[in-house]
DNA sequence: TTCCTTTCGTGAACACTGTTCGCAATATAT
DNA sequence: ATATATTGCGAACAGTGTTCACGAAAGGAA
């Protein structure tokens, strides 16, 4: 039995959580000020400290939490149910196919899982991928780069199976980035397939596509268009103007 | 001839423009200090509000000023020399080719310029393109969008001209998104052409994914890519998976 | 010069922010 | 009951954007 003590402390941080992940929401990650989490909660700036070390640290959960989000979006939409964590099995998301479904259509699921988080989530999504935030730097030892790998890791998964598939061509690099073997052996070590860095610099420059449409959206570079429903069928293009890249179903 | 009163004026003026484009430059659109800037030009806080009304008005001229910079750099680097404004004439960038070059290298520089200058100067990049500040919101008359227009035209204009040399397939739409059909009108304003939609929703699908890896990659989604020049290479890896839909020159 | 108006610059004030520190109250362990 | 560890609080500090009334300077008109 916990003792009362750390059965506080615990609803507690939850409470803290959750009033955090509001004051996110509402005004952004540079907005984000301890004082309003303190009185949401009930209790002085102060003694915030005893809960969480400081801005940074309510910052490193925040980040956690969302790539983790992110990632179980992107995997339920995918049917990949098995990688989906524990709390979040149950849920549904829109766009989302069976983990049979053709590949491609899982691509597609995909991609537009990635913008609908992103346009349900502007907050968290500026927080993971926007500019850094003046003052905070990741804690080294790394809870939010093992929750981004999970994340590239959902981003990949469905363009690995179309490339071992054969599916997806990838062009032939006489001199491939010497990043793109890192990311390929980085590949490898959670894939039973042999990854040529070729192909892992081909991912990223699928995630660009992906991320800059979504990115350009979100910031409000289309914000011209009317009406406000233009703007799905401009991701639809640009989605299939990278799907036509996929040769057909033997 | 003007009066001292102008003179002076027009003289803090300038003090204060290079004042706020020094504080961004090193603290971010966040971390811009109107007390900071009031510091560094030798007046009071108070002062400054004779010059700008607040905050968000030097926020729009530090906005005003990124796009017509960004802007530059691309005609430069295309070789529209004609395009170019007055004061930026005899500058030189990286990247630059001939107006006479062929239109895939004039694409070429287009994009690595996009991604030089974003890496050259980050904090602009992010107060123009990253997520909007909060509780400002650019005026409705509009040298924000001007501004935005002319570095859009920028982007656009060697696309357009691939185009109609026929180097650059626009695929087939039978249902063109709604905004497409509004940037084609756009589009063709500013040029003797008549412009399809579909070509309109390709422009900004490569706008996409010209973003998309400058984003990624300024916001340290490459970070764990060493050594330091790995970037360079993946980028023009997925700029040549771009410029692959070019047709070779006739 | 003298007078008047417009512009300019200031210091004080207000309501905020993240963070630190010492002190009191409470819960657990001995 | 006593001792210790945990928890919470108020005050303080240096910083932020913004407003306001007030004095000083400049420009123009008599």
């Amino acid at each position: 039995m916990a003792g009362r003590r750390e059965q506080l402390r615990s609803e507690l941080l939850a409470s803290v959580r959750e009033a955090a992940r509001d004051n996110l929401q509402q005004d952004g990650p540079a907005g984000l000020s301890l004082r309003a989490i303190a009185r949401d909660v009930g209790i002085s700036p102060a003694g915030l400290y005893r809960y969480y070390d400081g801005r940074d640290a309510l910052l490193t959960m925040l980040i956690t939490e969302g790539y983790g989000d992110l990632a179980d979006h992107l995997f339920l939409a995918q049917g990949a149910v098995d990688l989906v964590s524990e709390s979040d099995r149950r849920r549904h998301v829109p766009h989302a196919v069976d983990r049979q479904a053709d590949v491609g259509d899982r691509l597609r699921a995909t991609w537009r899982t990635y913008r609908s988080w992103a346009l349900e989530h502007p907050n968290e999504f500026h927080l993971l991928f926007g500019q850094p935030i003046e003052g905070y730097a990741a804690p080294a030892g790394g809870e939010t780069v093992a929750a981004n790998a999970r994340m590239s890791r959902a981003l990949v998964m469905p363009m690995l199976e179309a490339h071992v598939a054969g599916r997806l061509p990838v062009p032939e690099l006489e001199d491939p980035p010497a990043g793109a073997h890192r990311l390929a052996d980085a590949i490898a070590e959670v894939a039973p397939v042999a990854v040529t860095p070729a192909f892992a610099a081909m991912s990223l420059s699928w995630w660009s596509w992906l991320h800059g449409a979504v990115a350009l959206e979100l910031n409000g570079q289309f914000h011209w268009m009317e009406p406000e429903g233009a703007t799905d069928d401009l991701f639809e293009v640009t989605m299939e103007s990278a799907m036509r890249a996929l040769r057909p179903p033997a």
